[in-house]
This record gives C-alpha cells, structure tokens and sequence, in this order.
DNA sequence: ACCTGAACACCGTTCAAGT
DNA sequence: ACCTGAACACCGTTCAAGT
C-alpha cells in the first residue's frame, strides 16, 4: 500500500482508542488498537514510542483532566484540598486505568507546572523549604492510595468467611458504597489539620 | 520423563523464585521460573492457579512480614501507627513488587484477620461503627499510597528542565533521599491526630 | 499425582519494501 | 514520512502422553 496522501494515525487518536479499550476491557495490547484503527499492528510505531509510550500517553490524557486553577484558590489550604479532588477525580473518571497509571509516577511536564505551583503556594503561606516536599508529596501518596482502592473492584471486598472476620463484616456492612469516598475526605481532613498545624508551630 | 519420586517443584519454591526474579529484574514470567527452578514451563501449571495465582502467592508472601501483634498495643493510636508502619515496612522490603501487588489489594486470610482485629481496636476505642472502616480503608490508602512513592525510581524526580519548575527543584533539593520517609510520618501524624479528634467531638 | 514435549493464540518489536 | 507484510523472540495456557 505505501504511504497514504493523507496519515491514518496520529498519536491523539491511538491514545483515544487505547484509553477506550482499557475503559472496556481493563487492558489494552498494541495489535488491539490498530484492529479498532483498521490498521497493521506495525503502523502504530511510527507514531509512538512502544507499549510504554502508549502507557504515558494515557497517564497524560487521563492526567489533562486535573484542573490546575484550583491551585490559586484561597486560602492555600482551600487550594490543596480543591487539587487533591480534582486531582483524584481525574483518575476517579478511568478507574480500570488507574492500575496502569500508577506503576510510574506522574512526571508529564502540565502536571509537574502544577507541582511547581503548589511549591510556591506553601512557601508563600509560610512552609519552611524543607516541609515543602513532604507536603505535596503525601497530597500525592492520599490520592493515588485513594485511586487504587476506587479500581479495586467492589467484589474484593466481599468476605467469603464472614464467621472469622465478623467484626470486619459489620464495619463493612454500614458503609456500603460509600466507603471510598469516606476514607478519603477523612484522610484529606486529617492531612490539611495536619499542614495547617505544622505551620503554626514551627 | 513421567513423575518423579519426589516432587520436583512446590508452591514455596515457585514463590520464592518469583520473588527473586521480581527483586532483581522488576518482573517475572513462567518460563523464567521454570528455567530457575530446571523444569519445564508447563510443570509449573500443575502446582499453581496460573500467572494470576503466582502474583496472588507473592501477595501473600510479602504480606506475611506485616506484624499483626503491632494491634495489640496500647492505646489504640499506637497500634494503629505502629501496624501502619510495618505493613508500609513489608512493602519497602521488595519495592520492585509494589506495582504489581498494589494492583488488586490484599485480601489473603492472613491479613484479614489483621483487619478483624483493627476493627476490634476501633470499636473499643469508641468509634462510631460507621467510622470504622473509613478510618481502616484510610490508613490502608496512605499505606499504599506511600508504598507506590517507595516504588518509583529516584531517576523520576530528576527534572529536566529545572528551569520550568525552579522553586520545585529547589524544595526537592532540600529533602534529597528522606522524601518518602517524611511524606509517609507526616501523613501518618495527621491521619492520627484527625482520628483521635474524631473521637473526642462526635 | 507430577513432569514432559508439543501445540496454540497472543504479544511486543523490528525492518526491508513499497509509495 | 507513513503503511505493509513478514519475521523474531517471548509469553500464558492447555493437553495428551508418560511414569
């Protein structure tokens, strides 16, 4: 066939049908994309840099969804708590992704502008330098800890020997659906306290 | 061939030897267990529930070094901090694992009677039943959460382009090597402190 | 019960050949 | 520059055949 007048793939696309297979299916595979593309598997690495290339695709498509404005809310503690949902929400809209997505870090250049925000959000609030890092980086360890119990799936959570974890049962019983949620606003809560403590005492 | 007197393999081996080959090459595979252990790939199938199955063992392999008499300590505070740490402690042991454990979350009988136990604690404590959980699945998230900053290579906070993101650079700078240890106490402390909060204003 | 050898479907990746 | 077809090494899994 050669090359065609006009490119059938791009990279917007591949990363649109391999975020669509994870969404469906929980995995993608590089031949799979080009099926859906109705090209051969080749085709597709003249355009992106292998299987992991495809992986960070998605961590930045899925990271795109995280809105840094919420950076410059006021107070500070108003803007961290604004970017840990929306930041979790980003994943929270994937959640089959979500375990492919957090084997690396984050490291794309629109989310790391986000960092550098956040670093002179709490150094102009008052955090010493050394504090800084320790601040985002936990916001980050709330989140993804948060994102990888929303891709567990709710099955991993039925007790099949309710008689030796009775306990368990009933504690799980009266949350429900809901427990996700819970856990993280508790952990955020317990978290900003926390940074807002550590700034007024140093 | 045919069967041999004694059992060429066991589960334990084939633990073993995943664990081994995830340590020092980050994953494993079937064929390169049985080649480690001098057998035939298909023989492995005979002792294990498939690729699935061996991640399932190493689950539990690793979690096995969680020390759950850390719950039985007082007050209840301190069991829990002390139980978060050493469950983080048994991740940190095989970080290269991380990405794979942290996929699906813990759900071996072992641990759950840890979990049985947690909730125990908690509901002496006075926790509200509906609290429980929320509080359990939290320290479970930071947990986590952390491991999966453990798991991440030092090479991904290396910036390239310092000069985007100066101030980040410089806060990264000060804390060097401890960032995940502090982000995880830090963490920890105000998850702690939000919890006994919860329970003396309810 | 446990190991082998062979087979199958699928995967990631490369590359010369075409336009 | 971009697509194809063919190739390669590797993977997970199954199964009949042996003891």
């Amino acid at each position: 066939m050669g090359r065609p007048h006009k490119p059938l793939l791009d990279r917007e696309r591949i990363t649109t049908t391999a975020l669509e297979l994870v969404d469906e299916q929980g995995d993608f595979s590089v031949p799979r994309i080009a099926a859906r593309l109705g090209v051969q598997t080749a085709s597709v690495y003249h355009h992106v840099d292998g299987r992991d290339g495809i992986v960070e695709l998605l961590r930045e498509r899925v990271c795109a969804a995280i809105d840094g404005g919420t950076l410059d809310r006021d107070p500070w503690d108003t803007a961290m708590a604004a970017w840990a949902r929306s930041y979790r929400a980003a994943f929270a809209a994937h959640p089959r992704a979500i375990p492919l997505l957090t084997a690396s870090p984050v490291r794309a250049a629109k989310v790391l502008v986000q960092y550098e925000r956040a670093v002179v959000r709490l150094l102009d609030a008052g955090f010493p330098l050394a504090d800084v890092m320790p601040v985002i980086i936990a916001l980050e360890n709330l989140v993804l800890g948060s994102a990888l119990d929303m891709a567990a799936p709710e099955a991993m959570w039925e007790l099949t020997d309710e008689t030796a974890t009775p306990q368990l049962a009933r504690a799980l019983d009266v949350v429900a659906g809901g427990r996700t949620d819970a856990a993280f606003e508790l952990a955020l809560a317990g978290y900003l306290a926390h940074c807002r403590n550590l700034l007024n005492t140093p």
